[in-house]
DNA sequence: CCCCTGAATAATCAACAATCTATTCATTCT
DNA sequence: AGAATGAATAGATTGTTGATTATTCAGGGG
């Protein structure tokens, strides 16, 4: 199985190769297959298809992006409230700053956006499973209100859908995008309705 | 000009016919004409073009809409709060079931939100007009925090994007939008952070 | 028996021609 | 003159044909 997976990697480091080259559209299996010296037909015993290739690229990548938000959770010296901002703030600018810079991957995210929408629901799970963690923690500490912190996480995933694939939807500079993410947290942190000083815990 | 106006109505009415007989796609500004008993460079001194025709029909039931959207805010016995909700569930509901029963308006749809991006905007300003006015309203109650109503506009209808165009993104059904919209406006209208019971005014 | 190959297949794509149609404008009518 | 026409144009759309290419699978080693 171990020599499995070392193909597999080949297979993944000869197609990030191809990918970042030519783009996804314009590298051929056969030729990720030549450079990995192998047959075409041979791939499809590592991989069920050419998507998946792009896939195994993508989370690969994901998963650096998703530790890091994770580590930005766990900094528990800081009040839930900054963490939650410093979440959202660095899903939006990670994401933002990646698809801006690099052509070739936001080729691949418009493609599997297509025809993998399953996979942004993947990747939107993994995030609520650490934002579900910091509201829990906001709990315990009495800043924020008791309550099903996994529903919680939900709705503020819902509220802020704008800023997660920034450039599919909304064309907007990412100034323009941190001033509005900065607004509907403040407003969904602090709520529409008079409140009296919050008794901040800590 | 009253007698230009007249044309303008004689034209749109036919399109509308041919429109929703046929689609956008596969109406000709000539039959338009002829239905109107003119020649098709004709229409071009009541319109500047064929999109100009499908965006006056969309506006003249978008009127409506927003009429029925102020006057669901003018209910001055109702509390802001709850106002605010029904705001947005009419928004949604109106806009899904529009969509979704007849298909020659969410080709429409899709059309103008390509060609004529400003055109939503201009939408969102117009609603953000009645938005504002609410909650100003649920500010002098005491209802609502202080603060620029028009920014807090801004960023509700930034967090509810999601209801704005459900189908042309989320391909969720209604009941699943409604409880998701439910979730959010309740987020946003108390807020994360513990809070002492609302001082209720009224 | 398990790996692997590479030709066969079917789906997709690119390029080109042919057609259609939105838009313009020189001209005609009133 | 101002209103209206409809032929001319340019750009988009459609249909077609010929590759290209992802994927499969019958068979050949090891």
């Amino acid at each position: 199985m171990a020599v499995k997976d070392d193909v597999r990697c080949q297979i993944v480091d000869a197609a990030k190769k191809r990918f970042s080259h030519f783009g996804y559209a314009k590298t051929t299996m056969a030729e990720v297959a030549t450079d990995c010296a192998m047959s075409p037909g041979n791939l499809y015993r590592f991989f069920p298809g050419k998507l998946d290739i792009a896939e195994a690229i993508a989370t690969e990548d994901y998963q650096h992006h998703l530790d890091q938000l994770a580590r930005l959770v766990s900094v528990s010296e800081k009040p839930a409230r900054e963490r939650l901002r410093d979440l959202f703030f660095q899903e939006l600018r990670r994401t933002y700053n990646k698809l801006e810079s690099d052509p070739r991957a936001y080729e691949i995210a418009l493609i599997i956006s297509r025809e993998r929408p399953e996979y942004a629901n993947w990747m939107l799970a993994n995030e609520r499973k650490i934002l579900t963690r910091l509201i829990e923690d906001g709990q315990r500490r009495g800043e924020f209100a008791p309550g099903n912190a996994d529903y919680t996480a939900e709705m503020l995933q819902s509220a802020t859908m704008k800023f997660r694939y920034p450039q599919l939807w909304s064309k907007l500079s990412l100034p323009k995008l941190e001033r509005e993410l900065e607004g509907v947290l403040a407003l969904v942190v602090d709520g529409l309705c008079t409140r009296l000083p919050c008794p901040d815990a800590a």
